[in-house]
DNA sequence: TATCCTAATTGATTTAGGTCAATACCATTG
DNA sequence: CAATGGTATTGACCTAAATCAATTAGGATA
């Protein structure tokens, strides 16, 4: 039993004590070091990850060459392939750890058992895509409508956490900003 | 029984008989008129709606008075105010039919009362969001690695049926460009 | 057909942010 | 402590798209 993820399971659902076992019951541990990768474009994705502790960035590189991150992880967050796990594909995108990591992973097959077997966890990761769902519809509307200015505060509210153990240049990206513009926004910051 | 959504239901989970019947009989018809709204800023968010027929936006003014495209629904999509249903809280949003539309509601409770009877429709829900947010992450990599031309060129493929049911300041307001800019684009992409 | 009215286009100008290049910072390691 | 390598900052310049303003096009209605 991991309480980490059986923590978060109790925070979304209610359930009975052997779903949660069972849960925990296929569950592999797994560690990443500082700078290691998680997954690599071109691997074929038999797992999802719920993060233990430390930090790690998904992004991918587009047919220009630029990289783009996509998400960043702490502790009792997912991250995963989402689109290749769940149609079951190859990777496109590469994950990798900011700080050492230690991961939970579930495998598809397991999962599609657990479905089968406890369908009250249909409700767990229907509750967390909903909820990944919003906060990515507001990524966007926050690119519409904000500068970069009111998009960095912005992230370092959402994100208090991550916002320190992150470098600039990774926060910048996220935000689709150049380095140079986010150091010209902190300037200003600091400033005023 | 409404045979859009019955299929609709059908090309996305295997179930039975009677569980369809049951998600058919909370369903209630609806009917909005060209301009006309479905759904406005404070009123708390009973429903999700699937539309049989037509073309509607979903859209909100933010705290500058600017106007942002979420998204538009034609023909079997889902569409209402997600985040305020899922939370059952007040809308946030507008949504306006862009044609005469005709369209299926389901009520929350109904709709509890459905994941209880028949979880089937947990995964019915879960891989609809998973799609949804599959698309939408798109839509954010899509508007950093992207400029106007090619997003439009993408929108247009990517929406073959919404491209000329929707005026052109409203695919332009969708891609997070001004009218001017996307009347520019187009004139270059006849030319060449 | 004339008259609205809205949508689309075009032109002139401004601006936020990108690009390129140089320099400063700072933690690690020999 | 010096040297190294990655990170952050700063400066000069450029460009895509926004803004503002005017004009044109195209449907609907009287």
């Amino acid at each position: 039993m991991y309480p980490s993820i059986t923590k978060h399971i109790r925070d979304h659902i209610h359930t009975t004590a052997p779903a949660i076992h069972l849960f925990n019951s296929v569950l592999n541990e797994i560690s990443v070091k500082k700078g290691a990768f998680l997954l690599k474009p071109g691997t074929f994705v038999k797992h999802e990850y719920f993060v233990v502790k430390g930090c790690l960035k998904a992004y991918y590189i587009d047919n220009k060459g630029h990289r783009h991150i996509i998400q960043f992880a702490v502790e009792n967050w997912w991250i995963g392939d989402f689109d290749a796990f769940y149609n079951q594909g190859s990777s496109n995108i590469y994950i990798e750890a900011i700080e050492d990591a230690q991961l939970l992973s579930i495998n598809y097959n397991s999962l599609q058992k657990i479905y089968a077997e406890a369908p009250v966890f249909e409700r767990y990761f229907r509750i967390l895509i909903t909820s990944a769902f919003i906060a990515q519809r507001k990524r966007i509307l926050s690119a519409q409508e904000k500068n970069t200015q009111e998009r960095y505060l912005e992230f370092c509210n959402s994100y208090p956490n991550i916002e320190d153990r992150v470098p600039n240049y990774d926060i910048a990206n996220y935000l689709g900003v150049t380095p140079e513009n986010l150091s010209r926004v902190r300037k200003k910051l600091n400033l005023s």
